[in-house]
DNA sequence: AGGGTAGTATCAGGAGGCTGATATAATATA
DNA sequence: TATATTATATCAGCCTCCTGATACTACCCT
């Protein structure tokens, strides 16, 4: 007989996450951007000139994954794309000053988030808070 | 200046949880089932006749969501949904003997990812790890 | 009995993740 | 030089989630 599942760390570890993108999702609506399009903008704001295939490995997904979450970033005018000089291929992808903007909104938006979420823990276990996530994600990533 | 998102909270619990997301599906991709499809099928082994407004509500989702999770279910003769006799509307939805089995086979596998993802922390403070994440859950989780 | 409210199922459309396959450029190697 | 490998972008198709809209049923209340 299947077991219940509430009893798993696994499905714990699942509903914080999924309860902490709803809320990001909520904070990033009102600025018209998912917590996808947040990631890539953070990232681009601290690393221009970047390639597709370097913002899928930094956010751990797949470049096709990336290719559409890019292409509408740059539908939207938040980010253009401009072919590498030296390699004929590379298109290295950068912020607009919309998008430079928009991304230092989104993070005070964001903050807000990680203020209430950080509200969970005592400020002295903070520390070893993030250590056992990182550990959680050692152990389930292959290699 | 837009920050790095490394020392976020919630950056590493977005991570934590993506991974093992990866290794779910890798799981459970022998079995021919998403981690959404195992977790109708574990739901409705412990609980049977539920119907599809049920289970959106016991995983957090919307019933239009659901609704496709059930309607592919459905389709590989895992479950099968029957007329409620007193509500005209309400469809029960319950396991097939096929979907019983696969239920069973996939917790197995299952427990073997739940395994390694103790494998991350101390014995010890595996009560506290979950009341962390419960808390967590609740912060985020408006009302 | 009649009418509003709530619950339920379903369709339509979009975002973002995946796999698989393809095309081309850059680089390594025989 | 010629070929093979690697890196990159991109197309196609699928699944899961979302929002918004629609339709029908059950229930409550006047």
């Amino acid at each position: 007989m299947t077991q219940d599942m509430t009893p798993l760390f696994g499905y714990r570890l699942k509903l914080a996450q999924h309860a902490l993108h709803r809320r990001m999702d909520e904070a990033l609506r009102p600025l018209g951007l998912s917590p996808a399009q947040y990631a890539v903008l953070a990232e681009l704001n601290v690393r221009p000139d970047q390639t597709n295939a370097d913002l899928a490995d930094r956010a751990f997904i797949t470049p096709q994954s990336m290719q559409g979450v890019l292409a509408r970033l740059e539908t939207q005018g938040l980010v253009v794309r401009r072919q590498d000089d030296s390699h004929g291929r590379r298109q290295l992808a950068r912020l607009t000053d919309a998008g430079h903007a928009r991304a230092e909104a989104a993070n005070r938006a964001v903050m807000q988030v990680e203020t209430a979420l950080r509200s969970a823990i005592a400020p002295a276990d903070l520390g070893e808070a993030m250590q056992l996530l990182d550990r959680l994600h050692r152990v389930m990533t292959p290699g």
